[in-house]
This record gives C-alpha cells, sequence and structure tokens, in this order.
DNA sequence: ACGCAAATTTGCGCGCACGCAGTTTTCTCC
DNA sequence: GGAGAAAACTGCGTGCGCGCAAATTTGCGT
C-alpha cells in the first residue's frame, strides 16, 4: 500500500519530487522569492525546466509544498484515527487543528517566507483545496452509503471553513510583522480554525444521526 | 447606487467590457474556442490586447462571463428578497434555485459550448467563487452582529455545495451528450441543487436560531 | 542477458498573463 | 472653458505553463 506501483520508478519520482522542493525553498530564501527562475530550481534539482513543470504546474507550488507536502493524506488519517469513540463533528475539527497546529515543521523563516509574499500566501491557502478529497473519503468511511452528496458537500464545507481561517490567520500574521512583531502568532490557529469549524457543527450532527438512524433501520 | 462612480467612465468601462464578452462568444462560436486567440477577441472589441488583460485575467473568463455575467448581485438581491416570511435556509436555497436554473438566457449553443469543452468547464465552475462575497453579506444581514465567521463560513459552505452540484451537473452533461442527446438535461439541476443543500440545512438553522436567540436577549 | 512495451524526460514552440512606464482620455475645481 | 489631477489605455519585455513528439530510461517476460 505503501508503494502501490513498482519500486524503482516510483521511488526515483519521489526522490526529483522531493529534490525540487527543496531546491525550491532554499533559493527562494536565499535569494528571495522574486529571483528564483524556475530554471533555476530545475538546475538546481539536476533536471530539464520541462520536467519541472510535470511536477508542480506552477512556480509558487514547489516552494509551497516544502511546508504542505504530505497533509492530505495525515488529515485523513488522522479523522480516522479518531473515528472511534467520539462524534463526528469532534473528529473532523480535532483531527485539523492537529495537522494545522503540528505544521510548523519546516521553521519559522519558511513560515515567515511564505506568510510575507502574496503570491505565497495564495499559493499556501490554495494548498487546502487538496484536503477536501480525502477528506470525503473519511468522512463518507463514517457515515456509511447513505445520500452519496453528504459526504462531499461536508468535506467540501469543512475545507472552506479551513481556507477562512487561514485567510484571517494570514492576514493578522501580515499585520503583526508590519507592526515591528517578530514571527507567526500561530498561538490562535487553533482557536481560529476551531471558531470557523463551530458553525458546521449541527450539519456534522445531522448527518451523523442520519446516519445512524438510517443503518439502524 | 447603481452608478456609484462618475458617469462617462464607468460607462465606457461597462461598454468595453460588454464588447469584449460579446466579441469572444461570437468568435468562440463561430471557429470553435481553440482558433480564437487573445489579439483575436480584443481587435473585435476595438480594444489592445493589454487592455484585453485588463478586464479579464484568463482567455475563458471573457467567454464564460457572457453567461455568468452579473449572477453574484442578483442571487445576492434574490436572498434579500426572500429575506422576510421565510426561513433563512430556504430563502437561501430558493434564490440560489431560481438563479441557476434561470441562466439558461444565452441560448443552447453557448451552453452546449461551455459545457464541452474542459478549459471552459473549468472557468465556468469556477466563476461559483463570486458569489461567496455577495452571498456572505446577504446572510450577515439577515444574522445581524453575531459571530462574524459565521455568516462567511456558512456562505462558503454553500457556495461549494453549488460548485460541487455544478460539477456533477456537467458530468452527466457530458455523458447525455456523447451518448447522441441533444442539449443540456438542465431539468435537473433544481433537484441536484436542493439536494447538495439538504445537508447544510441544520447549519443555517441553527445560525438562524442562535441570531434569534441572541436578538431577543 | 536480451528485447519489447510502457513510462518518463527533454527540447521546442506558442500563446498568454502581467509589471512597468509613457501616452491619452476623463474628471474636478476654479 | 482651461489647468491640473486622476484614471484608463497602450506597447514592450519577461517568464511561465503546457501541448507535442522524439529520445531516454525503466519494467518485465522469456
Amino acid at each position: 500500500m505503501t508503494a502501490r506501483r513498482t519500486g524503482l520508478r516510483e521511488q526515483k519520482k519521489q526522490a526529483t519530487r522531493e529534490a525540487l522542493r527543496a531546491a525550491a525553498l532554499r533559493l527562494a530564501l536565499e535569494r528571495g522569492p522574486d529571483n528564483v527562475r524556475v530554471d533555476d530550481i530545475a538546475e538546481a534539482a539536476g533536471v530539464s525546466p520541462r520536467t519541472y513543470n510535470n511536477y508542480f504546474s506552477s512556480r509558487e507550488q514547489a516552494i509551497v509544498a516544502a511546508v504542505t507536502s504530505e497533509r492530505e493524506a495525515r488529515v485523513a488519517a488522522a479523522v480516522a484515527g479518531r473515528s472511534d469513540g467520539a462524534g463526528l463533528a469532534d473528529a473532523v475539527i480535532e483531527a485539523i487543528v492537529d495537522q494545522y497546529t503540528a505544521a510548523a515543521a519546516p521553521g519559522p523563516d519558511a513560515l515567515l517566507l511564505i506568510t510575507t509574499r502574496p503570491a505565497l500566501r495564495d499559493a499556501f491557502v490554495d494548498t487546502t483545496a487538496a484536503i477536501e478529497h480525502p477528506l470525503t473519503e473519511a468522512i463518507a468511511e463514517r457515515l456509511g452509503d447513505g445520500d452519496p452528496h453528504t459526504a462531499r458537500v461536508l468535506a467540501a464545507s469543512v475545507t472552506a471553513a479551513v481556507r477562512i481561517a487561514l485567510e484571517r490567520w494570514l492576514h493578522a500574521t501580515v499585520s503583526t510583522v508590519t507592526a515591528g512583531g517578530l514571527v507567526v502568532p500561530s498561538g490562535s490557529l487553533a482557536d481560529l480554525l476551531r471558531a470557523v469549524l463551530a458553525p458546521l457543527r449541527p450539519a456534522l450532527d445531522a448527518a451523523e444521526h442520519r446516519a445512524r438512524r438510517h443503518r439502524e433501520r
């Protein structure tokens, strides 16, 4: 399951992808993101510029991917892991809070870089959309096979709420930084996520109850 | 309110925008969308290619705009119009169903064009995002000043649900057309919209009740 | 070990989005 | 009505995303 496709091929592909990620982030930190051409990244990773675009469809994606990599799989796993013993709403919300507050892995300099430049901020926010499909499957798993649209709509709503939280968080971050602060006020992100997800609780609860009723019928 | 800014300027701007829309749609229908260059559209509208990009940030946007124009304002107005005498959920849902099923204005040939080409389909679906902000304000108007995030999250969720409905509708459309049918099976769009929006009813109801309680306190 | 099939990489070319700076048009105020 | 300010239009240059087809690499059966 970890290596579905044949070995050496997929292995090399992941290595190339990782090399591109790393090169993009390193160069962006060294020179500032505006002084990094796609050709530079490709050269640093040892592939042709055309190959770069086989992996990332925009220049910002590669830089941001160094931070957001694999998040979608982790979110889905986290929801599935909390499946038993808690309500759907709590499972989803706490899984997301966990994954997004633990995202400080790549270091504060990278975070500062991304939160500062508008183009990178947008790309960063856009990566949120990637969690929609895994989240759909995780929720559908819990709801069973009732209305096929419900899981998708709920997952999309949760995704949209997360996007809003990130937008607001980044907005506040910029204000803080330009006001003379140092780094990101990441302390409030968890609360912010919980706040934006709260209005969706009734919808999650209702879907869960409906599924339970449907199952016991 | 209809013309906030001074007259002749804004008037000419709208005229140019409309000319670009019309030219884009006409040329796309005449030659097929792949044989229309941005320069052609600009020339047909009597402006420079550079000006074209001051109005539309992608080639597909202009073509699709001929169909989706002004929808965001109409949706907001429709929600506000239904404000009195019905619940928030019904007001939002029926307003959206109305606006999206009445969208057959530009004729079936344009619809067929858009639903056929993948790039145009994507652009069409993306226009849905434009209703988010007007919808936020319309919902916030009804909810009063409670939690500032609630209206945004609900509007974003509704928007996401609409996007899902459109994706599914376009998917079905393609199947129908390639199977030998003639035009779009628009009959089911209303039902589809109601189906995807149904899971959000509990969230809309809860927000409304909460606002009512907050107001009567 | 070898060769065929499939997947990946690469070079090339095209059109496009957009920043920038200069020009032209429109607005405002006297 | 005329002068100065503001806004919109335009030409130019740059980098980028991606389709296409040839070349290279990898997988697999024998």
